[in-house]
DNA sequence: ACCTGAACACCGTTCAAGT
DNA sequence: ACCTGAACACCGTTCAAGT
């Protein structure tokens, strides 16, 4: 559906003009290249334009400016990751893959995570909204009802999004996952000694539970109240 | 609990040296006086320092980079919000009142919520998943789905503080909410005609919902997931 | 019409020099 | 020990000049 294409970053050794084919949906591809190589800090209009053999005034002929182009890319990330066909799952378990599917993009490129909680009105996050909502009528949801359903399940999706963008850019930070973690934990609980008595159940879990399988079970939570 | 002071920026007009008093807690408080009168771009450490009559690098003597500060400002937000006593509440009934503490806070000053899903892992954010998680024991939650309970309540949380906090900008940028949001449904309907029958359906709902009642409903649809 | 890249108006952060 | 503010190394974005 869509093809990176990275033949044009060829022709930057030669000081020719570059044939005049720079288009929208090349720009966006190179920036995902980017982001998805280097992350966040490292899509630049500068970097972007060198890969692209060109100058950085030359992006913004096929794009508004840079929240464009983050949007764009991520649309094309969700588009990509919910393009499998579910139909034949039930709903139950088609509004769990649409979740997961969204929740293993992200795993895989943290950044997706945080363009979609930087501005969640953007076309990615409607189009979960849409694939979650899609499901609901034939899981015998009321029509009424189908608007809080489908927001919800969204919300916990890009609120996850974002708790999972976080933690991977902390894992790729080289520091050690549990080590941050629990000295937060016990950053917030040392802050007022014995006020924080569930946070403090729950310190082992929060270092080592599998966040994949805490993403599946508040799904499955939410699932049980639209059910129920 | 915390004094907002600016008596500091008084000094200024005179053009000798302050009294050397600046703490930590002054500088969080005027980052958090400017956060809610200018919103996040306009928090700046030049700003910063002149609200304080001084250097930009005088700030790094209190605080480790923008990053701690605006997690330590959030951290105070979030704190004050939620330091009314809900003891006399029934589990489920405080497990709403600090769900809409936090929707409410957040709709007052969105850059609070912006932060949250900048950073899931901050101070505030822990207190928040201490003040949901308190209560589960008593709704009878068995002690190993707490921690799934918990963290799904504050992933949803989450997700609607970054979702409120887009929404409040747009308003401010003085654009029509419901302009911008159905042209973002038309646009991604129109991507590709008729395979988002859902998101078509649901556009009125979407420009006209009330935020806060739509909030409110997913704490409930959640709750009675976790009960159920 | 589109590219080019220097220039503009900013950032967060650092650091020698002060007190 | 803490402040001061110029300087550094960047940004996103604009725009005259090219083709």
């Amino acid at each position: 559906m869509f093809q990176i294409c990275q033949d044009r970053a060829m022709e930057k050794k030669d000081g020719k003009r570059r044939d005049k084919a720079l288009s929208r949906d090349q720009v966006i591809s190179a920036a995902i290249a980017i982001l998805n190589e280097s992350g966040e800090s490292g899509l630049t209009f500068r970097t972007l334009a060198q890969r692209l053999a060109t100058g950085p005034g030359a992006i913004y002929n096929h794009v508004q400016n840079k929240q464009d182009l983050l949007a764009a890319a991520a649309d094309v990330m969700i588009q990509s990751a919910l393009s499998v066909n579910r139909d034949e799952l039930a709903p139950g378990a088609a509004i769990r893959a649409v979740a997961l599917d969204v929740f293993d993009i992200i795993d895989a490129h943290p950044w997706v995570g945080m363009e979609l909680s930087r501005a969640p009105w953007q076309p990615a996050m409607l189009l979960i909204f849409d694939r979650i909502g899609a499901n609901l009528q034939a899981l015998g949801v009321p029509d009424m009802a189908q608007f809080h359903a489908a927001s919800t399940v969204t919300n916990f999706i890009l609120g996850a999004a974002a708790q999972q963008a976080a933690a991977i850019r902390l894992h790729a930070d080289g520091a050690q996952r549990a080590t941050l973690l629990s000295a937060a934990a016990r950053a917030a609980i040392h802050q007022d000694k014995k006020s924080s008595p569930f946070l403090q159940r729950m310190a082992g879990n929060l270092t080592e539970h599998d966040d994949r399988e805490q993403f599946s079970a508040g799904v499955d939570l939410i699932l049980r109240g639209i059910s129920g």
